[in-house]
DNA sequence: ATTCTATTGAAAATTATTTTCAGTAAAGGG
DNA sequence: CCCTTTACTGAAAATAATTTTCAATAGAAT
């Protein structure tokens, strides 16, 4: 039953170990946005007990293959996405943050088109090979937006 | 010879102290991606020694006002930017990020209309008050390109 | 099976940032 | 202008996420 994420490792040269599946395995169930310690946890009421240095390492790993990706929203810790196409849906999505409370939405946008572009005005521009982006959005929510 | 960022903090109610000033006239003269320690090393070798406590103090409020921006680009420590209009002339930009080298590009783009239209549709949709965004593209460089 | 070497877990180290705390200095009232 | 209050500062200690070290283990290849 190897998974997508383990292959992509095996054929980079990484060997198959039963942490790495347990990891790659893991990360299609646990919550979407999640961090390292939140892994950690989640495997322990789980399969098996994985060390939080073999998750940072294998964390580290998907991320510079770009199988996932890390995000920075403030908390003092990274979160984790999943950032490969699922079937043949495309996971791709950005997001909508409160400043104030952290709260976090995704959504999807028909944004591609104009971004394309500019993408490849900036890669003739700066001679840049551009293979992802991220665009935030920051704001009040609902919730705290009263005050 | 006030400031703007001090006449800022003043407004909120921040006492105006000698190392306040020093550090928000320092950061328009300072290379326009500070770090925290950059910041630091730039204000010893000029004016003023201000300790790195009192710099990372000033940072968090301008942050919090939004007066200067921060950003993640993934080397361990945090860099910051002004985040003000430089007299009519509107600073905001996005940037353009090398994965192997770090290197980073400042670019500005026309597609604020497009923003804009995208914003106002996620208020409605999640009833979030926008009040800024990033827009981030990775990528190699040229140097990097070239393996 | 054996060898080679990447990988793992546990503990120690790292390091940017935050907090503590005692001394200092803004700000405002009298 | 002096006094009082309390925010602010610097230095040092604390914090905490992440990384590294290192000895033991287990893939992978011959």
């Amino acid at each position: 039953m190897a998974n997508r994420l383990m292959d992509a490792l095996g054929i980079k040269g990484y060997r198959v170990t039963l942490e790495r599946s347990i990891i790659t395995d893991s990360l299609q169930k646990v919550e979407p946005h999640f961090t390292a310690e939140g892994l950690y946890r989640f495997l322990q009421k789980r399969r098996s007990r994985v060390s939080l240095a073999t998750i940072y390492r294998t964390l580290s790993a998907l991320t510079q293959m770009r199988l996932i990706k890390k995000f920075d929203f403030g908390e003092g810790t990274y979160r984790y996405e999943l950032n490969i196409t699922n079937g043949n849906k495309d996971t791709h999505h950005h997001h909508l943050v409160c400043v104030k409370c952290g709260k976090l939405i995704d959504f999807e946008s028909d944004f591609f088109p104009q971004l394309n572009h500019l993408a490849e005005k900036l890669s003739q521009e700066h001679r840049f090979i551009i293979i992802d982006h991220e665009l935030t959005l920051f704001g009040y929510c609902k919730q705290c937006a009263s005050d």
